[in-house]
DNA sequence: GTTAGCACTCTTGGATAGCGAGTGCTAATT
DNA sequence: AATTAGCACTCGCTATCCAAGAGTGCTAAC
């Protein structure tokens, strides 16, 4: 369909607006000497590169950029082959420094990723999926509250302060934990509502005296749902880019990022390994302007987070793409060896 | 030192300044019949309060803006005395409805405040200088990984995961927790450290083979610098502001709000009640076009938490000083309430 | 198939002029 | 003595125009 040196063209061309955001004339390509022909024939060639869709005039006798489609061929057949290497080495660095803090390497990962990119990263911490239920605590700190602790396999660990209604007899909730510890521990924290409602509620009618409001108070306490967390890094690093020299622009995309659950329900989506969506390929009406690269990290089998880049359509996608892979890897690596070193 | 109509004539300008953003000319004041004198009256009294400091022209024929003095004098003289109503009762209604959970709340009055105003909220949450260990709880999740779990009085829960590297008996680590526990239940968190090496190390050497690794472990696992938590709210509302027509502002602007704990150490700064910066009165180079309303919510005796706003100079005072009045006494005494009726 | 040449298009930046809002001053008015 | 009307002057803002520059598309020549 593309003839060799259109390919070439193409390339070329892209490579040039990623680096400088400003639509590329045929005569800077020949001057270039990367292609050995005139500046006419570069011309012919880009003509035709714009009929079949891959590049774009912002007005009649302006330079050529990319469209999407020209960047989703570029990311499919021409940026696919390379790998980074210089930025590795500060990855793999990164990683390898003390790691006591899943957290903290996390939202490290996520500012060094947006520093390296001028990009804003964004981590989705990993999804309880397959987390288990390590214990639950609840402590007392008053006759009339109290904070219950879950702490899962992984070390994650969810506190919930609430009030004890002078209704409940407080020893009846300690009763309750005590069950809970002993029949749940071990058990997906995905399950536990399900899991709360068919083993336990029988248990607990035999013990206890006052069933039903305790039951339901535990219940809001720690089966409210879990928000997964989501580590951004770097908003202001993205502003850097030209296409944000309109502050309507930032207005909106900050408004965006600030609506944290549906990021997290974006990125909840992603396939596995290394994901490109390029502007209107994006389903989220926010982001259409915006070219979104995932990829996923794993830590036990069945759970896993993502790691994604947000760009505008003009991204070193080359190089995005090999700091993704390398990061990701080394986060799963990392993590593996944490779990099978100690466990 | 400023006549009775010139008194007028500032808070007139201030207040309509406020509201547009634009300069105000003699004509316009004269106008709007809150001053029965001509414009060229007004016009004498303008080039004396600009004489006097009080206002400031943008170019020698605009009309005037209020100077910083001219808005500290505002603050002092003219604003102190007004209190806003409207808002009063969406802040009394939020905070009324259930309070389970103290962050929540926290979060919540951030973003109604920044909602409200258009500008940035930060809300610092309490420095848990007076707050008191409650129990320290250590959860081993593999035999060589373990969380530590710190929870305070007031429900505060800490945690940290680390490693147990294979020198250390983890029976001597759960003794270390149990003589934490009993020793130093109920003192002040800030003093753990103190109380740690003073009181702690004796008791341990008796009790403990290896003392020395086991020591510097818990050590690091618990007292880590424990950051005091900042909740913003709507960083996106401020850039609605017209001082943020320029993409420059508001990129040193976000660059600001990422280094939070400069702006922790800022607000820790604050006395108690009220208290209004106005633009370079600020000691942080970063907000010197800017002006920051703190005030001052209380736990219990002596534990303290800040709520701020963080806008343009050209703020509603009035009714940010009100808000912030309402809200933070609205926080303290439902703060009271929940502990003195549950404890 | 490739290239040189040329007319045409469109953006960008600088220069200029006119308008409007506002001031400062002076002289007249109360 | 305080207030006001009148008027010249200043400055920013906008529109308009112009020239330069970059790039294209097409045609004709190589």
């Amino acid at each position: 369909m593309l003839t060799e040196r259109q390919m070439l063209i193409l390339q070329v061309i892209i490579d040039e607006f990623i680096e400088t955001a400003h639509p590329i004339g045929s005569r800077a390509i020949s001057k270039k000497g990367t292609i050995p022909y005139s500046a006419a024939t570069i011309r012919n060639d880009m003509a035709d590169l714009e009929e079949k869709g891959f590049l774009e005039k912002t007005h009649s006798s302006s330079g050529r950029i990319p469209s999407e489609k020209g960047y989703r061929y570029y990311v499919d057949h021409i940026a696919a082959s390379i790998s980074g290497q210089s930025d590795e080495y500060i990855i793999k660095d990164l990683i390898q420094d003390g790691f006591y803090e899943f957290e903290q390497i996390v939202q490290l990962s996520a500012e060094v990723l947006s520093e390296l990119t001028n990009y804003t990263s964004i981590i989705l911490g990993p999804e309880m999926m397959e987390t288990k239920l390590k214990q639950i605590q609840m402590i007392t700190l008053t006759p009339h509250t109290a904070v219950v602790i879950l702490v899962t396999n992984t070390g994650h660990v969810e506190h919930r302060t609430f009030t004890i209604p002078s209704e409940i007899n407080p020893s009846d909730l300690e009763k309750m934990v005590n069950i809970i510890n002993h029949h749940l521990a071990g058990s997906p924290v995905i399950s536990l509502p399900e899991l709360f409602n068919s083993e336990i509620i029988s248990m607990m009618k035999k013990y206890m005296d006052d069933f039903d409001q305790t039951y339901q108070y535990l219940k809001t306490a720690f089966l409210a749902e879990q928000p997964v967390k989501l580590y951004i890094g770097g908003v202001s690093n993205i502003l850097m880019q030209p296409e944000f020299n309109d502050v309507e622009k930032i207005r909106t995309f900050l408004t965006m990022m600030e609506k944290e659950d549906e990021i997290a329900t974006l990125l909840k989506q992603t396939d596995d390994g290394i994901n490109v969506t390029i502007g209107q390929e994006n389903e989220v009406e926010a982001i259409k302007d915006f070219s979104l690269i995932t990829s996923t990290y794993r830590l036990d089998e069945g759970q896993h987070g993502t790691i994604a880049l947000l760009g505008p359509t003009r991204m070193e996608y080359k190089r995005v793409i090999s700091l993704l892979k390398v990061l990701s890897n080394e986060m799963t690596e990392a993590l593996y060896m944490w779990y099978k070193n100690n466990g």
